[in-house]
DNA sequence: GTAGGGTTAG
């Protein structure tokens, strides 16, 4: 019979339940007695060999010890339906089961979604008697829990007489994960009520509810009765209580509790530094991640999964670098999503080849994997390959694309301006969010099809949406469709007034057509609302270290050695025949109006990257605001000449400068 | 011989 002709027909039949369930006398039950005493057997199923039978042939004496134990060893092995069939099996063979038969199969049934399974073993558990112990208890409230809801794992609760703090904690817990943190608190205070002996994994559950509830203030509660149980010293209690703190946004009180921790685990020291770079403060997350290694707690790799988005970022490839060493010297293992991690560090630290050879070596990728590098690709100006990719995904695995992967795969069409693909994925997303109308919006403007675009934001009333302004704004820069770029700065400096960079737009875009009485107005109202822009700054990491540029900074110690360095580079390009194409897109409200590339923060950073460096050294710059033209053509000639690639990160994409090219061919 | 728990990636 194959395993699929068995698993239709293995729901647990009556008659088989009766036979096992006969009153056993006589010489069978001494045999068994004696048999329990003295041969106690261990089974392990054999091999891969998909059958649930085999070894039972080697069960000498077919007690219901080594049953359970076939039948645990299926489970430990995920083999639910070997689990259920192996128990039908030993009804079958007129085999009793007792109480640890039952919650195995309970689990069972749970894993495999058997849930008449289940019900049948319920049944079975009130007819042998089991039906109050608290083994079985628990293993029924898992089970209802999973397909009837915590409130009916509830009524199981409540009818047992057998209530312990593992069934209180675990009713618990099926409503921490209906998202009722409120029910699973009220729980555990009535536990605490009913004078039932309290321990750790109650206290570490309620901590959760609190988290979940952001209310730090019922978290201190916990606290309290933690101090006086004696359990807050317990690792388990103490980590519970970081991560409600960080859970309610207090990354504060969390420092302050893992420093009074008197022993802190790899858990507590990955959960503070995950406090850290969730909420941006990367430079500590980083020290913290040293300071556990010279404290000698080994990073596990939930910890390096953890640090690694702290080194997501151009001016930290060498910490990138680094954890990744870790990761090989210390053999944390790599699992997907380690290297989900890693691949996401190197695309956005700028180097796509390091993530593409990660990617490569993932035997099972998951839907991350294949949206980090689909929009890795994109970001670096490969979009074709992203969807390639998309196609490779669908073609080769079975990973379903998610809305990121869509997302992913929309802004891949975007940047290499394939139309036709972007509208046919766009119909295969069910539920279009905001974020993709967006990047619908951008790969129509970005091709220049601005009817379109109006006719695609009008059907779906996006207009009203600053996400969806921007992007259209995005393609009219591309075009230089400046008479639609003005419409939409004023729609969007309408829709948030407050918001400084709306009035940066606008003055750029008066400032190209040369109409400087009304930049002049924009700057003064800029001035008199008080708003304060973005100030453009540049930044390189060289040695370890990271220098910041902003315009016509001088504060550098080895300034003039850099401006030096920029002219030189200048006078070469101006003899080689380049003309300096004028940009009046202004990138500080306060700059000069007619600004020169040499003065431009990311032409300092890269001038320094070249004094600083030799031979063919990658140059990896991030900007906080986009390229201008004429520095992004003075970027493409300086690659040409001095035979190195230059990676400018800006905030859209990544620009790979290289022998007199760019990967965004213009179009950003 | 069995149950409930704290940390991670787009």
């Amino acid at each position: 019979m194959s395993l699929l002709q068995s698993l239709q027909c293995c729901s647990i039949s009556t008659q088989a339940f009766t036979k096992a369930t006969q009153p056993i006398k006589g010489p069978e039950q001494q045999r068994r007695r004696h048999h329990h005493r003295h041969h106690r057997t261990q089974i392990r199923p054999i091999g891969s060999v998909p059958t649930a039978y085999q070894p039972l042939d080697q069960i000498p004496l077919r007690d219901t010890f080594a049953w359970n134990s076939l039948l645990r060893a299926h489970l430990v092995d995920g083999n639910c339906w070997q689990t259920i069939l192996v128990y039908r099996h030993m009804l079958l063979c007129g085999v009793r089961p007792d109480r640890h038969t039952l919650p195995a199969v309970l689990r069972a049934s749970g894993l495999s979604d058997a849930s008449s399974n289940g019900k049948q073993v319920h049944a079975h558990a009130l007819k042998l008697g089991f039906a109050s112990d608290s083994y079985v208890v628990t293993a029924l409230m898992e089970f209802y829990g999973q397909f009837e809801g915590a409130d009916i794992a509830g009524v199981v609760f409540n009818c047992s007489n057998q209530k312990n703090s593992v069934s209180w904690t675990l009713l618990a817990k099926l409503y921490l994960m209906e998202d009722k943190p409120s029910f699973a608190l009220q729980l555990f205070h009535r536990m605490v009520n009913s004078n039932m002996e309290l321990d750790v994994v109650a206290l570490a559950t309620a901590a959760r509810a609190c988290g979940q509830l952001r209310s730090v203030h019922e978290g201190k509660k916990l606290l309290k009765i933690a101090g006086r149980t004696g359990l807050e010293s317990d690792v388990l209690v103490g980590n519970s209580l970081l991560k409600m703190y960080l859970d309610c946004e207090r990354i504060e009180e969390a420092r302050a509790l893992f420093d009074q921790m008197p022993s802190k685990d790899a858990v507590a020291w990955t959960t503070i530094i995950s406090g850290y770079v969730n909420n941006g403060v990367f430079n500590e997350g980083l020290k913290l991640f040293r300071a556990m290694c010279i404290e000698g707690v080994a990073p596990v790799s939930f910890t390096v999964s953890a640090i690694l988005p702290a080194c997501a970022r151009v001016a930290a490839y060498k910490h990138g670098k680094e954890i990744h060493g870790c990761i090989i010297r210390r053999q944390i293992h790599m699992n997907p999503t380690v290297s989900n991690a890693l691949m996401d560090m190197y695309v956005k630290s700028g180097s796509i080849e390091a993530a593409s050879k990660i990617f490569n070596r993932i035997l099972e990728k998951d839907v991350i994997s294949w949206t980090v590098m689909i929009l890795g690709y994109s970001l670096h100006g490969r979009g074709d390959r992203g969807i390639s990719l998309f196609h490779q995904m669908e073609e080769s695995s079975t990973v379903l694309p998610d809305r990121t992967t869509f997302a992913a795969a929309l802004h891949a069409c975007s940047t290499a301006c394939m139309v036709e693909e972007g509208r046919h994925f766009f119909e295969f997303i069910q539920e279009p969010e905001l974020e993709h109308f967006a990047l619908m919006v951008s790969l129509l403007s970005r091709a220049g099809l601005f009817d379109e675009v109006r006719a695609f934001v009008e059907d779906h009333r996006i207009g009203h949406h600053a996400m969806v302004q921007r992007a259209m704004l995005g393609g009219c820069r591309v075009h230089r469709n400046m008479k639609t770029g003005k419409r939409i700065a004023e729609q969007l400096i309408e829709l948030e007034p407050l918001n400084a960079e709306n009035y940066v737009l606008m003055l750029n875009m008066y400032a190209a057509s040369r109409k400087w009485d009304v930049v002049e107005g924009l700057r003064e109202t800029i001035r008199d609302m008080g708003l304060k822009p973005k100030k453009a700054c540049s930044w390189i990491e060289v040695r370890r270290k990271v220098h910041v540029f902003g315009v016509g900074d001088v504060s550098h110690p080895r300034s003039q050695r850099i401006y030096w360095e920029l002219e030189c580079l200048m006078k070469r390009m101006k003899a080689e025949g380049h003309v300096l194409e004028k940009d009046f897109g202004l990138h500080d409200v306060d700059e000069e109006r007619e600004c020169i590339p040499c003065g431009h923060s990311e032409m300092l950073a890269v001038a320094f990257g070249l004094i600083s460096t030799q031979g063919s050294t990658t140059l990896r710059v991030a900007k906080n605001l986009s390229v201008c033209r004429s520095c992004h053509a003075s970027l493409k000639m300086i690659s040409r000449i001095v035979g190195k690639e230059i990676v400018l990160k800006d905030p859209q994409i990544f620009h790979h400068f290289k022998d007199g090219l760019c990967s965004c061919r213009d179009m950003w």
